[in-house]
Formats: structure tokens, C-alpha cells, sequence
DNA sequence: GATCAAGTGATACATCCTATCACATTGACG
DNA sequence: CGTCAATGTGATAGGATGTATCACTTGATC
């Protein structure tokens, strides 16, 4: 048996937390990208972030995404067809299912993967430093039908 | 225990048959190209074939890249780091180890894996359509450290 | 409010890859 | 072997995604 457990995203105020820790102030754009970010439960990309925010610039928004990447508040997923995309995460090791459909993204715990990756390693030369798991679904109950 | 079966990578002659299969022409520059990948046991990056290929055009080289990836025949492994890494593999499923210091790659299959993805796929919503694994490791007995 | 480091936007650039297009090559056919 | 159309090619421009630079602006602190 597999235990699967789905892990809340951080919030606004979680968000500007991570912020002030990391010793940023709290400018304009910044609370500007981290609302944006507060309703984008499946995921996003750079560039929409960019298309939501007109006023801010590039430079800024990509500047704000790798502070929280580097805070390890957001994944950078890679896709099946070699784009990415960036997700709002709990802190902690976990992994994804993509729909391949319609992009909706969930955040898994998979305690099987963990127990999984030992076994492998006794099995192989050298030592595990980290691993990537993902699964690309079709959810069968995505807009992209109705779309 | 976990069952790891290392997998013969393609030849000279096999690639040149998959171009055939795809009626391809087998032109001066796809030879030269397919006789570099023979050589590359490790996994390689689009630019490092350019570099050992001077002559040869830049469009030309991903183009015969695509190609065998197309035919399954190359894999595009993403790196922790954002960068890629192209690899001769065996047709078929399989996962990857890669080494953090010196890059090289090993071709899994885990049969545990596969029995993971199926236990998992009886508790999430929709169908599991595709999976990627990949284990970063420390080989320990890499040349980055005679480097 | 004055101060000044932190942050910003515009812009240029880097990287990796794709599109375009005039020209070269291949290989099938005679 | 020579012809010829389709395939393939290289140079080059361009797209997508992200980073570096730098003069200017802003926020927090006094």
C-alpha cells in the first residue's frame, strides 16, 4: 500500500515571511509577484508571471522567482517537452504529477519512493545524493475537454 | 532486492539503420555525426558535438539529434543544474544515474520502479501516462577527483 | 524628511535550440 | 555515367528562457 499525501502551498503572508527571513525588503513588485503567486495554485511560468505583472520588469520577476527557489518555497518542474515550470511548494523533499493534458500539477509524498531509492541504493556503486521522481498523468477530469 | 540490468548501447551500424528506417539519406555529415556518438559512451551535450564536428553546421547537428531522439534512439536527460545532457540509450523504458561530479551516466531499469508506479497509480485521480526517475549520485570513483 | 544600501527596469547579452532559405548533395532512373 | 528532383545543408536570423550590467529609485532607519 502506497500512502499519498498532498501538501498545502504557502501563502500571502507565508510568502513575505520567507522574504523578511532571507533579509529582502518588501518592495512594490515584490508584493505585487507574491500575490500573483497566492492565486496560481497549478503552477506557472516566467513568462506568465511577466504577462500578469506588465509594470514589473523581467529582470525582477525572474530575480524574485530564484530567491524563492533558493529558499526552496518553489520547484522548477521540468516538462515532457522540455519546457518548465515553476510551482509553489511546501518545503521538503516531495515530487509531482503532471496532467499532460491539462497542466494541473500535485505536490505527492510518496513514503514508497523514499523506501524505494534505498533498495536501489545497496544496489549501486557510489551514494545517492538526490533523486527526481515524476509522474505525467492524464486526469481525466481536466478542462482541457471542455476547453 | 532490486534487480539493475546495465543496457548495450547502439552502434554504428544500428544508427545508421534507424536513419534508413526513417528514410533518411545517410549524407557525409550524418555519418561523421553517428561516428562521434559511437565513440561517446558517457552522454554528451549539442554543443560538444559541434566542437568535435567543426565542419559540420550547428542546425545540422540538432537536426540529427532530433532525429534519433524522435526515433527513441537519444534521450534528453535534464541535469540538476538546468543544463542537459543527450544519451545513446537502448530502446525501452529505463531510468538514469548520474554522477554530481564527473557526469557520467549509467542506463537503469529497476523493475522495482515499474511495481512503485503501478502501486501509486491505484491511488491517484486519472491515469499515469508517463514517468521519469533519475537518481544523482556520487560514483566515489570518479576521475573529477585526479581531475 | 535625509540617507544610503537594497532593489529596480531597460537593455544587452548568454545559452540552447528552431526557422528560413539559397545552395549542395544524394541516389534513382535512364 | 549524366540528369534531376527531392532531400539535406550551412549561414544566419530569430525565439525562448534566463542572467549581467548599470544608472536610477525606493524603503527602512535614523
Amino acid at each position: 500500500m502506497v500512502s499519498i499525501i498532498m501538501v498545502f502551498k504557502p501563502t500571502y503572508q507565508s510568502l513575505m515571511a520567507v522574504l523578511e527571513e532571507q533579509g529582502c525588503r518588501a518592495t512594490a513588485p515584490r508584493k505585487a509577484i507574491v500575490g500573483v503567486l497566492d492565486q496560481k495554485q497549478g503552477g506557472f511560468t516566467a513568462e506568465e508571471l511577466c504577462d500578469d505583472l506588465p509594470w514589473v520588469g523581467r529582470a525582477t520577476v525572474y530575480r524574485t522567482i530564484k530567491l524563492f527557489l533558493e529558499a526552496g518555497v518553489i520547484c522548477k518542474l521540468p516538462l515532457l517537452e522540455g519546457a518548465h515550470l515553476y510551482l509553489l511548494c511546501s518545503v521538503g523533499h516531495h515530487h509531482h504529477s503532471v496532467c499532460v493534458e491539462c497542466g494541473v500539477v500535485e505536490e505527492l509524498r510518496v513514503a514508497a519512493v523514499e523506501r524505494l531509492i534505498s533498495a536501489v541504493s545497496a544496489d549501486i556503486r557510489g551514494r545517492i545524493v538526490e533523486h527526481r521522481l515524476e509522474l505525467y498523468v492524464n486526469c481525466g477530469a481536466c478542462p482541457a475537454t471542455e476547453d
